[in-house]
DNA sequence: AGACTTAGTGTCGTACTACAAGTAAGTCGA
DNA sequence: TCGACTTACTTGTAGTACGACACTAAGTCT
């Protein structure tokens, strides 16, 4: 009942793959671009569609050049697994139910009180098994976190929450009895830009996200770059603004400095002398606030000369900004633009930056393309 | 008599490339790199071994433990073939032969007294000629130019040279009968370190020059990143220092502005009154002079700021410092390593720099390495 | 209606792979 | 010194998977 990807060998399980990720293709698209014969496409995906792992549609479509007996598409069954994702930060567990092509179809937020690991667990236990009943069944669980993981099973290091090495994935399996697999959330965002956002079928791109940090992701030739160092946040400190402000590191008009939520808000509030949230900053600088608006204003240059940077050092095709606080792409636009030209070699190619909604559905959804991911490539 | 490459297939490509760059190996490490089973690498390894392609070396090697059968390394004949590679400037032409691996065994270097094309290829022509002259046959020539080229066959543009759209490759082939390509020459310089240099085997590095610009190469996953802006320099006006120099761009304290030699020089010679070259002013810098140690510590520190944006945006195993100038990351090395430590995190791993030999004849060993890949790649 | 174009199916020969059995060449211990 | 052991390499066999090719299917264009 359960079509199984994992004993998927070779071509079949690349044919799988690209059916998923680009979506509905004809026999003749998909050898083309697998570079395989057009018998070898119908071997291989009849058992395909035998165990029902793909289905044939039943609409046809002509050819590109218009004449031809028209294809016949291919698709996975996006309804016939479901995964679900959950974000965790220092104070929320959000989390999404989301089919086998990362299309969320619920989602729930709820309180974190207690940061010790079991009262987190309990908590996330609960959130899964009602998101859960929204679905026939669950496939697997993924979960995210700021931090450091290790093998999709351990944190091994998550400084909102103060952990350090907990079998987080292990717990959670045993409590909600489902395949749990845990990583960075960044990553996992990453992940679900390539697979299923922005960046697919590009190859090349980057991630930029402002929220309570500043994060960054990239993905060359498809497959994501990382380091060892990863979790530690490395660009969210990189120097952009000389004048700027400093941060609890004591860096000068670094990122963290410069384009945070809180460092936005707490500048915006400083220059009017109340307290004031950070949409309400952004919804000031919009109205015309003339302090409000100096303050985002160098944040937006402050932006837009991180941007240049990613561009400049990493080539990517596009750059999807993603994370709570992108709005200040919005409000700080010109701003922004106009330092990012100035960063850039007037003769090279505009940067194709692309602004995705920003809320911690997203985040969430993230977590959920890891377990997908896991499914459909097999454990690991 | 020429073994060539082009037929090869698949695995038997493979292994050949293998060994090419990773030097002698047995039969059985092959296996294990390439998962392979020993059977195949038995099969596989035999028309090569005829063809001439692999030799069997006299000496043995004991296995990993110490124990068992000792293992006879397969190798290639680094002398078998023999290319030339030619580096342009504005003002010289620089050129290497290289064996199969790239090893120089000839180097000369012409002035370049007329930029037209024609000239240029007049003086190429004379020079592939002696170098040629040294080895029994030359398989290829690579040419490599700071600017841009496409397809391998034409400078689509030069300003060191003010060439726009010139086909290179054809004239040099034409003048000296010999199968010639065209490539940037950063891309050139990264291939060699990749194939044959500080990047062999890590897969994830990547390359920093100093000379008349500051250029910037990054390989990932064994493959180069680049994009359709390539030949621009686009890290070469990066900002690093806010109180630095202006470049002739209007850029204060970028790249340019403080890493390129000229920069250094004019530096030292203003703060002394009197023109002071490139190595002159290190020198200085060495001896104690403080005026010239100032110049030379602050364009040093302005380096460790450029390692600690290419290694926290890109995340390389390593960065290869090349070029003709790059002995300023010796004198200012102190300066350099403070910038490097204090723009990254302090929990990050500590940031691994290999210092190559700057001076020309790795630029055109560069281009050699590019006549290397497209002989043993296959022509495209 | 027939030529043409493209999609998809079925058959066959080839090439490559793993597997297994056997040989080669060394170390180690009694 | 000899046999047990380990690892490297060779050879034979069988199965698999691919592409080439011929064919059918289903449209458009003249």
């Amino acid at each position: 009942m359960a079509p199984a990807w994992t004993p998927l060998a070779g071509p079949s399980h690349t044919i799988a793959l690209e059916v998923l990720v680009h979506g509905p293709l004809s026999r003749a698209t998909l050898a083309r671009r697998l570079d395989l014969s057009a018998g070898s496409l119908s071997r291989l995906t009849k058992p395909l569609l035998d165990r029902g792992l793909l289905v044939e549609l039943d609409e046809t479509r002509a050819p590109e050049s218009g004449i031809g007996r028209p294809e016949r598409p291919l698709d996975v069954v996006a309804e016939s697994h479901h995964f679900v994702g959950i974000k965790l930060t220092g104070s929320e567990a959000y989390g999404v139910t989301t089919t086998l092509r990362a299309e969320v179809v619920a989602a729930e937020t709820v309180p974190l009180l207690d940061p010790d690991p079991r009262a987190v667990v309990e908590v996330i236990s609960g959130l899964v098994q009602r998101l859960a009943s929204t679905v026939p069944v669950v496939t697997a669980v993924g979960v995210s976190i700021g931090g450091h993981a290790q093998d999709h099973r351990v944190v091994s290091a998550a400084p909102f929450l103060g952990w350090k090495d907990v079998a987080l994935a292990e717990m959670v399996g045993a409590a909600t009895g489902l395949p749990t697999l845990v990583e960075n959330d960044l990553i996992a965002l990453t992940e679900a830009e390539s697979w299923f956002g922005a960046g697919t079928g590009l190859g090349q791109f980057a991630v930029v996200t402002l929220g309570a940090g500043v994060g960054f992701g990239l993905v060359v030739r498809g497959h994501q770059v990382t380091s060892p160092d990863f979790g530690l946040g490395l660009v969210g400190h990189v120097p952009l603004d000389p004048t700027g402000g400093v941060c609890f590191y004591g860096h000068r008009g670094c990122a963290a400095a410069m384009l945070t939520m809180e460092s936005i808000s707490s500048g915006v509030s400083v220059a009017l002398g109340r307290r004031i949230g950070y949409d309400e900053a952004l919804d000031l600088a919009a109205g015309g606030d003339p302090a409000a608006r100096r303050v985002v204003d160098d944040s937006g240059r402050a932006l837009g000369r991180l941007l240049a940077l990613v561009a400049n050092f990493t080539m990517p095709q596009r750059i999807v900004l993603s994370g709570e606080g992108n709005r200040l792409a919005v409000v700080a636009r010109q701003a922004m633009e106009d330092a990012l030209g100035s960063d850039r070699d007037p003769q090279a190619l505009p940067v194709d930056i692309e602004l995705r909604p920003g809320d911690f559905t997203q985040w969430a959804r993230g977590a959920a393309v890891i377990a997908i991911q896991t499914y459909v490539l097999g454990r690991d």
